[in-house]
Formats: structure tokens, C-alpha cells, sequence
DNA sequence: CACCAGGCAAGTA
DNA sequence: TACTTGCATGGT
């Protein structure tokens, strides 16, 4: 079976057994977009924990959080982990939608697609991940997230050789075989999160109860 | 106790 | 270019 038909039949086979994940889990883009950003290399119980936090705070607006002096940010962020870097990171963020867009979150987004995507990369602290978790769940753009659950899925059903995961070449590989639909793609990587989760754990996989052909 | 979680950048050779 | 390391909390 060729790769675009494959990765065609596993989502339908995800949605099929999990059904639609209304994600990303967040109230506005802005949360959504602080979420991508606390959220690298963590867990996501404990992302939360931090946006509670801000919430309580009522610090989850684009022009309080940039006037807060990062070691303050990062005492309200700090169960999420890395909160020094990550205080750093989200104050890079907020500083280029304060400079260039006047902290209007709408007029950032309404940058166009590849504009958009270069501008949150030159972000010290924003890789192709997050930048497209932006693009994607707080804009609303037709990007294809790629992340550790993606690499690992396609590398064990012996859709891409392990040296060949670049992410790039990845994303390539679903936006090749999908029609450019953002709800698609969001859908498309909530269900490899959802399964990923469950059955394809960096150990510990249950390929047996895994609704996709177990790997060969 | 060890290992893991929806990365990224900086350092080394 | 290709590895390696630091960053840090909370759950299993």
C-alpha cells in the first residue's frame, strides 16, 4: 500500500474507533497559543496547572503578560517545568506581537501563511512545532503538526525509516496525501495524540488492543 | 527509585 | 554536519 493511502486509512480507522477530539483544549486562541508554548517536552496535566494560574491572575491577555517581568511569569508558570526558559520564550513571543502588530493577536494572524510561519520561527524558543501548533490551533491555518506521537507512529508501522524523520519531511508526507483542510488536520493530530497516549507510548506500547495493523 | 511527558537551542568535535 | 547536554515539574 502506498504512504498516502496508508495515512488516509489510519485516520479513518482513528476516527472511526475515537471519534472527533474537539482540539485544541483551550478557550481562546491566546490561550492556546501560550498553551503550545508550555506545553514543549511536558506533559500536559501540568500545563494546565500553569494556565490556571495565569487565569487566576487574569494575566491571560497579550498586553498583561508581555508588561510582567519574565521571573514574575515564571513563578506563575513554574509547575509546567523549564518555567526560566519557557518565561524567556513566551516574552519573546509577546514581544514580537507587541512591536509589530500592537499586541493585536488578530491583525498577527491575519499575516499571511508563510509570513506568519517565518515570523514565529525567527522566535528564540519557537521550533517548527510550535510555530505550526500556532498556526494551526490559535489560527486556524492549514498546517500539519508534526510531533513526537507523529514520529513515532510512522516509524513503527514502517511508514518512514527512523534516519529519515525529518520533520519537515513528515509534515510533507501528510500534507501530500490530505487535502489542505484545517479542521482535517487538526482532527487528524488529536487522534495520533489520543491513540499515541494510550497504545504507542515511548515504551510500553499495547500494539494488541491498537485499533491500527499492529507493526510489522 | 527510575523513567517519561504534545521541544528547542547551545555546545562540542 | 552529527551528536550531546541543559532545562524542571509532576505523574506512573
Amino acid at each position: 500500500m502506498n504512504r498516502p493511502q496508508a495515512l488516509n486509512d489510519i485516520y479513518d480507522r482513528l476516527l472511526a474507533r475515537f471519534g472527533p477530539q474537539h482540539w485544541w483544549p483551550g478557550e481562546t486562541p491566546f490561550e492556546v497559543m501560550v498553551g503550545a508554548v508550555l506545553t514543549q517536552n511536558t506533559a500536559w496535566s501540568n500545563v494546565e496547572k500553569a494556565i490556571a494560574n495565569l487565569k487566576g491572575q487574569g494575566l491571560l491577555d497579550p498586553a498583561r503578560l508581555f508588561a510582567l517581568p519574565p521571573p514574575l511569569l515564571a513563578e506563575q508558570i513554574r509547575p509546567c517545568g523549564y518555567f526560566n526558559l519557557k518565561a524567556a520564550r513566551l516574552h519573546n513571543l509577546l514581544s514580537l506581537i507587541a512591536g509589530r502588530f500592537d499586541g493585536d493577536l488578530d491583525r498577527f494572524f491575519a499575516t499571511p501563511l508563510a509570513s506568519l510561519r517565518q515570523q514565529l520561527l525567527e522566535v528564540k524558543g519557537i521550533g517548527p512545532e510550535t510555530a505550526d501548533s500556532i498556526l494551526l490551533y490559535a489560527a486556524g491555518k492549514p498546517i500539519f503538526v508534526v510531533d513526537a506521537y507523529t514520529h513515532r507512529l510512522l516509524s513503527r508501522h514502517g511508514l518512514i525509516a527512523e534516519e529519515e524523520a525529518d520533520y519537515h519531511q513528515i509534515q510533507a508526507l501528510f500534507m501530500d496525501a490530505l487535502p489542505a483542510d484545517p479542521a482535517l488536520f487538526n482532527e487528524y493530530h488529536a487522534l495520533i495524540v489520543r491513540v499515541g497516549k494510550e497504545y504507542c507510548k515511548k515504551t510500553g506500547p499495547r500494539c494488541g488492543e491498537c485499533p491500527l495493523p499492529a507493526p510489522s
